[in-house]
RNA sequence: GCGCCCCUAGCUCAACUGGCUAGAGCAAGUGACUCUUAAUCACUAGGUUCGGGGUUCGAGUCCCCGGGGGCGUACCA
């Protein structure tokens, strides 16, 4: 039941909100429902502007629309007023006046407030100052609004209540708004160009028995009938391989990962990662792919290749340099190491180089962080970082004339990864030993190294053909086409800590 | 996790080195206005200065504890 009394913890905006909760009563006592069931619209704002854009300026038509948004602005001026409709495509103006409506419906139009939904029938007119407009003949509330709409001209700007209260950061925010219809053109042109080039799409668990595909920390959960543990899955790879195993040749799945480690500027706990597999292809054919579809993804969404962020600007536009990573090394920090180099030596690299590094650490994963910290932060781009250490790459297949090494590249832009990929690894007898590694880093209390998953070794010896893989950060390519520095800002609910106290959601302390 | 910074009206922001009754715009209320575009004009109301404690004649301002956030850093195949 609808209560006069404002919820405890409710009150923080106040008189606004108790002044539209007793406007709703008596709206309803007036017989006029402020929740109705539907509206029909013959058109929508964008259509609208389509339709009659030749209209010159005071010119007015017969022709009879209904158009429904969100009240955004209302400008009174006595017996006439004008106000500024939203709906998903666009704005467009109501016209509104006593010669047309009458006295009394005018004045419940002015009535309404600033945020209510509305529809409205009438007929399309430009105004003498050319504005496209509505000339209301009727109107009807459609959702009354019982909070006040942030700043109408600064929008809302304190970042946590925007993370906190996205949909009101959507309907203030204009770049908000940008910013996801650029994720959305992404994602869509990522699916779009794999369907176009026979892959399928698929889904696999979220629930894991055991994690693995990337070294990441898992969330774990329980389920209680099976009595069982279970993880988060930190990456797509093993089912999707074991699904070229079954016979599909292209398969891709854009998912949700989870990952149980710090949150930041390029960090969310869940993100979105694309994956695909290719039999018959290698990185090589992997590295072409993913130029093509990042810059395919950047036209699509924004109309050209070339992105900025903060005052960087890049083109993304095919070829992109290949790079081996030890020549990388030696450019940046003027050392040639190799995972052949004893130990000793990296080691006395890494703390020249000042890397931090710890006992017990192998080559490959020295070789790796001096990567990391010397190189990677340097790196433009888009440039592919390629022939990683076999030791840190336990899924991807040697490299014939160095087996120290794997075939395998990242993408590397202004200092970020954006893409993973490589020559997967086939060989189950070899792939088993390489999951025995891992088993003992973790025995070793590595959180981020996983065990031998048997099941997928038994795929593996049904036979995998040869294929290439590849796993691009969606939300960093998102971040990287939208030219916004935070992960933040392209996740429409990026993880907060939770909301304490009085601040008018839930019911208060429990 | 650590370091630095921030939190004032529903929203966007002021308030000097601690000093009068914490101000302004938008939003809201009342009134005027038939072509406005962030409409304009007049008047009105609106505050637990994030919470708690302390120092002081006096705290939005200084100190301590707590909460939330930002940035950096660490962790992050």
């Amino acid at each position: 039941m609808t209560d006069r009394e404002a919820p405890a913890g409710d009150d923080y905006v106040g008189d606004e909100r108790r002044r539209r909760l007793a406007k709703l009563e008596s709206l309803r006592a007036g017989g006029v429902e402020p929740y109705p069931v539907r509206f029909d619209r013959t058109h929508t704002a964008a259509e609208l502007h389509e339709v009659w854009d030749g209209l010159a300026p005071g010119e007015e038509t017969d022709d009879v629309v209904r158009v429904a948004g969100r009240l955004l602005l209302i400008r009174r001026q006595g017996k006439l007023t004008f106000a500024t409709l939203r709906d998903g495509t666009g704005t467009v103006q109501l016209f509104v006046s006593d010669a047309e409506i009458g006295r009394d419906a005018h004045a419940s139009f002015d009535d309404l407030d600033l945020g209510d939904f509305v529809g409205a029938a009438g007929t399309v007119l430009r105004t003498k100052r050319g504005e496209l407009s509505v000339k209301v003949a009727t109107f009807e509330l459609l959702a009354k609004a019982l909070r006040p709409l942030p700043e109408k001209w600064h929008g809302l700007s304190d970042v946590d209540t925007r993370f906190r209260m996205r949909y009101v950061d959507l309907i203030a925010n204009d770049d908000a708004r940008r910013v996801f219809a650029i994720r959305f053109a992404v994602i869509a042109a990522l699916r779009e160009q794999l369907l176009g080039r026979a892959f399928v799409e698929v889904e696999t668990p979220v629930l894991h028995a055991q994690a693995g595909g990337a070294a990441a920390r898992p969330f774990t959960t329980y389920h209680n009938a099976l009595d069982l543990p279970l993880s988060l899955r930190v990456a797509l790879e093993l089912h999707l391989k074991r699904l070229l195993v079954g016979g599909y040749e292209r398969v891709f799945e854009i998912g949700r990962v989870f990952r149980n480690e710090g949150l930041g500027t390029r960090y969310n706990p869940e993100f979105t990662m694309l994956e695909l597999y290719q039999a018959y292809a290698d990185y090589r054919d992997m590295a072409t792919l993913t130029e093509e579809l990042v810059a395919t993804c950047a036209e699509a969404a924004t109309g050209s290749t070339t992105v900025s962020v903060g005052d960087q600007q890049l083109d993304l536009a095919p070829p992109w340099p290949r790079r081996p990573m030890l020549d990388l090394i030696e450019e940046h920090a003027g050392v040639r190491v190799h995972p052949s180099t004893p130990v000793s030596e990296l080691e006395a690299f890494a703390d020249r180089l000042e890397v931090p590094r710890e006992i017990g650490w192998g080559p490959g994963k020295l070789v790796m962080e001096i990567y990391e910290k010397t190189v990677e932060p340097n790196l433009v781009g888009p440039v592919f970082v390629t022939d990683y250490p076999r030791e840190v790459s336990p899924l991807a297949r040697a490299k014939p004339e160095d087996p120290t090494l794997v075939e395998r590249f990242e993408v590397v832009v202004l200092g970020r990864e954006l893409a993973n990929a490589f020559s997967e690894l086939n060989d189950p007898v070899d792939q088993r030993a390489r999951f025995e590694d891992q088993a003992k880093l973790a025995a070793a209390g590595d959180v981020e190294a996983h065990g031998v998953d048997e099941d997928y070794l038994r795929a593996l010896e049904y036979g995998l053909p040869p294929c290439g893989g590849l796993g691009i950060g969606v939300d960093r390519l998102v971040m990287l086409v939208a030219g916004v520095s935070t992960i933040r800002e392209v996740i429409l609910f990026p993880q907060l800590r939770p909301e304490t106290g009085e601040t008018g959601v839930e019911g208060g302390a429990g």
